[in-house]
DNA sequence: ATCTATTGATAATG
DNA sequence: TCATTATCAATAGAT
């Protein structure tokens, strides 16, 4: 149609090109618009042109249409992968729930809730795990106070070099400057306070 | 085109609106097909007969040019919806993700394992805890286990009035038939046997 | 299905 | 982009 006939190829004058694409692209829609009604078919159309601009029509709902290509066609991908990692997330998050009850239960169970459940055997082995676990707690416990003390015992060790060599200075000074009483440090008292640990805090109580 | 002209409305004669179906779906089609190639079009074309039969044309890749569809067209409805609820449920299982974490810490905790993360404070706690439940178990030990013992006095007292009666029941046939010496019972030992209570086993070590 | 008279679509042009 | 028009394509109705 038209003055000549075209080859069924790509219009390589890009101008050229452009007007086809919009006559030809309404003349589709037209086309598409008139089978769907004259013949009460379902018909959806997406048209991309080259430079990406999108065009449109559904005679019905373009999600519904699609949704019934992707039944009809789709039987065999859509569903053995969408559905199916739908179902295996579904299971994942059933497990992930499980665990959680269990943990839950467990936590209650140390803590010494809901124990009207359990028979004397259960009891006897949940005791014996609280019991180790208080004494794992206690010797870190330990551990912990242990380092600290060895830690001030050294930092006294420091202390108590530290002010030897200060007093020995302060000896040297006297004998050097007979006389001058009184000039510098009263004591080493500010000097100590810059020791004192600066680690965590810890609270004995 | 044709012989006379066609109102734009439904065909009312099954037969022609099923060779005018034909007809003008062969034509549609080849019609899409030669704007996707003069023009280089991304053209998709889905058509279902009012009989449901489906028909498809894509001319690059249907899934890709309805997820372009989307991408253009549905800001608003699928990702408000579908990509939206995808999102929820991601959440939803980093949720529980992270809360099986933390309920493992705290279990691995109470095992008094993976304790070099705590400070002292918290080793506090945690022993003041596990004292509690050690507390609370062997208290729950205990209520069964009296509860056993009373169980067994009850049971202990039937037994003691029944021989009680067996006794009497005794002597009043020794009386009844003197001389007729040792014969039935001769002790209450098969008696007291099927008195032993049947509750659940306690194993005492 | 096939044919063909007729309408519809559109390529080239202005 | 818009209008015109010569030409070809599509197709309605008949066979």
């Amino acid at each position: 149609m038209g003055r000549g006939k075209v080859e069924l190829k790509r219009i390589e004058n890009p101008t050229n090109r452009q007007v086809t694409f919009s006559k030809r692209r309404d003349g589709l829609f037209k086309k598409a618009i008139e089978l769907s009604i004259l013949c009460e078919a379902e018909v959806a159309l997406l048209v991309f042109s080259s430079s990406g601009k999108s065009y449109q029509f559904s005679s019905h709902d373009m999600d519904r249409t699609i949704r019934k290509y992707r039944n009809e066609k789709g039987l065999h991908k859509m569903n053995s992968h969408g559905v199916r990692t739908i179902e295996v997330w579904k299971n994942e998050m059933d497990e992930m729930k499980k665990a959680i009850d269990t943990l839950e239960t467990k936590l209650k169970h140390l803590a010494g809730e809901d124990l009207s459940t359990l028979g004397m055997k259960e009891l006897k082995q949940l005791e014996r795990q609280l019991r180790m676990g208080v004494d794992r707690v206690r010797s870190r416990k330990w551990r912990l106070l242990s380092e600290h003390v060895s830690l001030l015992k050294r930092n006294h060790k420091t202390l108590q070099e530290e002010n030897c060599n200060l007093q020995k200075k302060i000896k040297l000074h006297e004998i050097l400057s007979e006389g001058d009483e009184n000039s510098g440090l009263d004591s080493s008292d500010h000097v100590i306070q810059s020791f004192i640990p600066d680690g965590q805090p810890l609270n004995m109580n």
